[in-house]
DNA sequence: ATTATAATTTAGGCATATCTAAAATTATAT
DNA sequence: ATATAATTTTAGATATGCCTAAATTATAAT
C-alpha cells in the first residue's frame, strides 16, 4: 500500500510522461506539483527502491510497469469520482478535480468496482479523458489540440488537457463545453491567437488556451 | 483544517465521553485507537493547544464546545458515507466501516450537503447510529442495551454500539438484524449469559454481546 | 577546451505522529 | 501513613515528507 504522496508522485509522472514522451526531470516534477526539487530527488530515491521508477542521478525518472500500473489505478479512481460528483451529486465539471484528489486515495478494490457499476462503467470522465479498467488499460483516443489543426478545419472538442477550476471557469465564460463544434477561422501571425467559431458564436482565444482543447473528428 | 489524526483523537474522545459521562482517560484513548499512552499525551498537548479539548496533566481529558462541534462533523460524514455505502453501493452494513473511516475525512463543506441531499436526509446510518445535522446538533433516542432489560420484557433491536465488521458478521451468523423484536427469556446467573428469543428463533448470547445490542421501546 | 549557467543532489533541519524506556504522579492497600 | 501498584508524562528515537543552503554535475556558450 503506498502513501498519498508516493500516488501523488506517480500519477505526476505518469502523466509528464505521456506529455513530454521522454524521462521526466527533476524539475519538470517539482514544478508541477509545486515543491521543492530537493524534495523530489527524495521521492523519486524512495519510489526508485520500492521498484515503481527507473531512476539515475542527473538523469530523471521513468515509470517501471508496477509504478505504471499503480498510477493507472489512482487515475482511475480519480476519474470514477469524478463521474459520481457530476452524475449523481450535481457538481459542475469545473468544481470536481479538487474533491476527486482527496476521493483517489481511498483505499478498496471493492469499493472502485461497486462504484464503477453503480455509475454504469463509465468510459469517460466529465472533462473527456478516458477511464482505464481494473488492470490499467486505456483507450487512446485520436484528438488533436487546435494548435495542430488548419484554417478552415473543424471538428468536435472532446477533452481539454488542463482541468483546474481556473481554466474550466474560462470555458464556462466562454461559453465551451464538451460535445460542441469548433471551427478554425484564422490564426492572428503576431500574437499567435485562434479566432474560432461554434455553431452559436466566434471568439478569440491565445495559443495557451488553443493547445488545451482537444478535437476529435478534425475535417478538411 | 485539521489532520486525520487530530479528527481520529476527537471522534474517540466524544465516545468516550459518552460511554463513560466524565473525563477520558489517557490509556482509556489509548487502548480504543491501540496506540501508546505517550502518543496520545503528545496529542493531547496538541489539542489543547488549538482549544479543542481542555486537558490537565494526569487529570483526563474533555472537548471544548468547538472539540465537539469537529468531532461530530466527522461523525456525520462517516454516517452519511456509511448510508451512500449500503444504499447506493449495495455494500452489507458490516463491510462499511473501515471504508467510511477512510472517506470521512474528506474535506468539503459542499460535498456533505450534497452527498445529504442524494441520499434524501437520512436520519441513521446502517447500523442505526442517528446523523448529526450540519450543525452538530444529533437525536438522542431512548434505547438500552439488552443488560438493562428485565426477564420477560421484549423491544426493538434498533443500534449496535459496536459496528466492527467482526461483531456484525456474528449478528448476521446468528439471524440478528435491526428492526427484530427482542424478548429477554432468561439470564443465567452462572455465566451471566442472555437468553434470548425473536420472531423466528431462540438463542444465548454472552453479556458482552447483550451490552451492545440496543433495544427499543421496551415493555413489560 | 574552458567557463558560465542551469539543473540536480546532498547535508542538515523542521513538523507530524508514532514508539520505547525511564521518571513522575496518582491511586490503592495494608 | 506509607509502600506498592497503576497510570501518566517526559526524554529521546524513528519514519515520512517537506524545506533551505551549499555542493555537485550537466549543459550551453564562447
Amino acid at each position: 500500500m503506498y502513501s498519498q504522496a508516493e500516488e501523488n508522485y506517480l500519477k505526476t509522472i505518469y502523466a509528464l510522461e505521456k506529455e513530454y514522451e521522454n524521462e521526466v526531470s527533476t524539475n519538470l516534477i517539482a514544478n508541477k506539483i509545486k515543491t521543492k526539487a530537493s524534495s523530489v530527488t527524495d521521492m523519486l530515491k524512495k519510489l526508485s527502491l520500492k521498484n515503481l521508477v527507473v531512476y539515475r542521478k542527473y538523469q530523471g525518472v521513468y515509470l517501471t510497469d508496477a509504478g505504471r500500473l499503480t498510477a493507472l489505478k489512482v487515475i482511475r479512481k480519480h476519474r470514477l469520482w469524478e463521474c459520481f460528483l457530476v452524475q449523481k451529486l450535481n457538481f459542475k465539471w469545473d468544481e470536481v478535480h479538487d474533491i476527486a484528489e482527496q476521493l483517489e486515495h481511498v483505499k478498496s478494490e471493492l469499493l472502485i468496482s461497486k462504484l464503477d457499476a453503480f455509475l454504469r462503467f463509465p468510459k469517460l470522465d466529465p472533462h473527456g479523458d478516458p477511464i482505464p479498467d481494473e488492470l490499467g488499460r486505456i483507450i487512446k483516443r485520436k484528438t488533436m489540440s487546435i494548435v495542430e489543426m488548419k484554417i478552415g478545419s473543424s471538428g468536435t472538442l472532446v477533452g481539454v488537457k488542463d482541468s483546474s477550476e481556473t481554466f474550466l471557469k474560462y470555458l464556462n465564460k466562454k461559453n465551451l463545453g464538451l460535445g460542441d463544434k469548433i471551427k478554425v477561422i484564422d490564426i492572428e501571425p503576431y500574437d499567435n491567437s485562434y479566432h474560432i467559431e461554434t455553431k452559436t458564436h466566434r471568439l478569440v482565444v491565445t495559443s495557451n488556451v488553443a493547445e488545451n482543447l482537444l478535437i476529435k473528428n478534425v475535417k478538411r
